[in-house]
DNA sequence: CGAATTTATGGAAACGTTTCCATGATATTA
DNA sequence: TAATATCATGGAAACGTTTCCATAAATTCG
């Protein structure tokens, strides 16, 4: 075995083969007009050598790179775990590879930022719950620059995007309480600044006026999808004069909260209180009592999103579609009829 | 606005500054040998065409592509993505890029998968719990490929590596526990192919023969670091005749089913059972009652381990050193004295 | 069997940089 | 002031590919 066997290019290949440089990139880009036996001996050379080409040359040869670029906001969550692996999923189909980026890492410049990975360093972009993309599509519009938005609801413009059914999955969940015979039911949002919790509250008002229910603010407590926004928002909730006999919180970690802010009164669940969740993460099926909630098809939104943006790449003149993934209520040991 | 500005390179920018193109390089790159009126001149050029260079070029010419791969086995766990977090943000530090691959992609020939980013993808690489490491070691050494280990215990040849005090760790929380006065401590362990798990058990064990405890075997539960090991392990382990008074579950997970085993069966924590975790994760402080642990400098990990990679990215024949950060004892509300 | 057609291959240009070398201009020194 | 050192800049080569064009060989067909 060589020392260095690191320079191995497509002329040293070509020269052992005996052929000239331009056959080399044939076989590899198994062009036909390449005779069987003089594929075969070249073949031959790279598996000896170990060739492997070099995606740098490639790249600015094909002006691509075969690189998708993916920015989240964090890497904390495995609710981005989740969509990251759909996404990383399908790219390996594709046999493209992933670049990571976070928002955080470019707190002043962010569109400057997006400008600089548009010129050459990826062929398309996916933005994963983005905050302030306003800043920035701009630059990709101009640029006419392939991107798709993965839960994140559209400011006007139509938007290549993938999202869940935000408000139909709320409404299904709200309906099921008020079908066990529930009539307070009290909500904890998620971040009002994005659209998704907006959605969420909105579909929760919706089941409620569908029962003829009157309109009960006192019921619906702000968080911001952290652990102790469920605990401070369902102890708010039940300690009201005529507290809630159930509880929907918009999502799975703020539920667990409110798991234990009843615990903590003394209420058993779901004899006493009622509590569902939102997104269905892995944790959901393990708690005592098991959680019911609403699944978001994460894996799948990350894998749809990419197919979405690989069109794009494909045919960059193709129409913006909003594509809307359905949830799905999951009923386990939380929630019962009240006085059950 | 024009429509299609995506084609500035440094020759536009030459020919509007009125200069060569490679002084435009040079003022790209800060060489000093660049009068300060033209460097002025060339700026205003750069900043008004929105000029960004092509990293594919520039890879090329200078045979580095100013990107770290980083090789996970999963992003479900917010372990993982602990560490990523603290790699992202010290490679922005040095602005490089973030390569992401994850091992379940190339399933079969994993180490040719290496073998391909060593040549020309990426110019180093981050190895985050690599389970069998010793199929492409050989590659990466033989290339003299830059690359530094995460959480794994070495196997034998040394290499550059960050990992944590697993076994101190965990014998400080067992050394905790016996001075409460505990002298029944149940054990739950990780996935015993991991040398951390084998590690932690091996501190559980030391503390117990440094109080001149005796052996017992029945204490010992092997689980695999999931919820529901931990669930199953401390029924196991509170279903014995004799059953410990503490509980120490190599993982805040397993510690969180061990918890819900014990009020399953009426427990109280921690005044008839105490359990304690390793970890940290965010969560643990969050419980109720909160989670005493073990925490892991996750983050730091990960940027400890980036800074080998980039010493090792400059001086390819620094010497192989192998870090192990400090564990950190966290007392919470799961643990007290024994009948407390 | 010669002309026309197809096919395999060699050679060269191009992608957008960086860097080396050369050159002319300016500053320094004897 | 002449010789020399320093400096800014232009020009060109090189990085490793892909692809176009040309050419020579092989095949088809009248």
């Amino acid at each position: 075995m060589k020392t260095s066997p690191s320079k191995i290019t497509i002329v040293e290949v070509a020269r052992q083969a005996g052929v000239a440089l331009g056959t080399v990139s044939r076989v590899l880009n198994n062009d036909a007009h390449v005779a069987p036996e003089t594929r075969e001996r070249v073949n031959a050379v790279i598996q000896e050598l170990g060739y492997v080409a070099n995606r740098q040359a490639r790249g600015l040869r094909n002006m691509k790179t075969n690189v998708v670029g993916v920015l989240v906001p964090d890497l904390a969550s495995s609710y981005i775990g989740q969509i990251l692996h759909g996404i990383d999923s399908e790219l390996a189909l594709n046999r493209l590879e992933l670049m990571l980026f976070t928002t955080h890492r470019a707190p002043v410049k962010e569109a400057a930022y997006v400008a600089s990975m548009v010129q050459g360093m990826v062929d398309g972009l996916l933005l994963v719950l983005p905050r302030n993309f306003e800043d920035y599509m701009g630059t990709l519009a101009r640029h006419n620059f392939p991107f798709t938005l993965i839960d994140h609801q559209g400011t006007g413009s139509p938007c290549p995007a993938v999202g869940t059914t935000n408000r139909q999955g709320a409404y299904s969940a709200t309906e099921y309480l008020l079908g066990l015979g529930h009539r307070r039911i009290g909500f904890i949002t998620g971040s009002m600044e994005l659209g998704c919790s907006q959605e969420r509250l909105d579909g929760y008002h919706s089941a409620l006026r569908a029962f003829g229910l009157p309109d009960a603010p006192e019921l619906v407590y702000e968080g911001d999808f952290r652990q102790t926004d469920g605990y401070a928002g369902a102890s708010a909730l039940l300690d009201l004069p005529e507290p809630p006999g159930a509880i929907f919180a918009s999502n799975d970690l703020m539920a667990m909260g409110a798991m234990d802010a009843a615990r903590s009164r003394g209420l058993r669940i779901p004899e006493q209180v009622s509590i569902i969740g939102f997104d269905d993460i892995p944790q959901a099926a393990m708690l005592r009592p098991s959680l019911s909630t609403v699944q978001q098809p994460l894996e799948e939104m990350g894998r749809a999103a990419t197919r979405m943006l690989l069109g794009l790449m494909k045919n960059p003149q193709e129409q913006a579609a909003r594509l809307e993934l359905p949830t799905r209520l999951i009923v386990r040991d939380s929630t019962a009829a009240p006085g059950g």
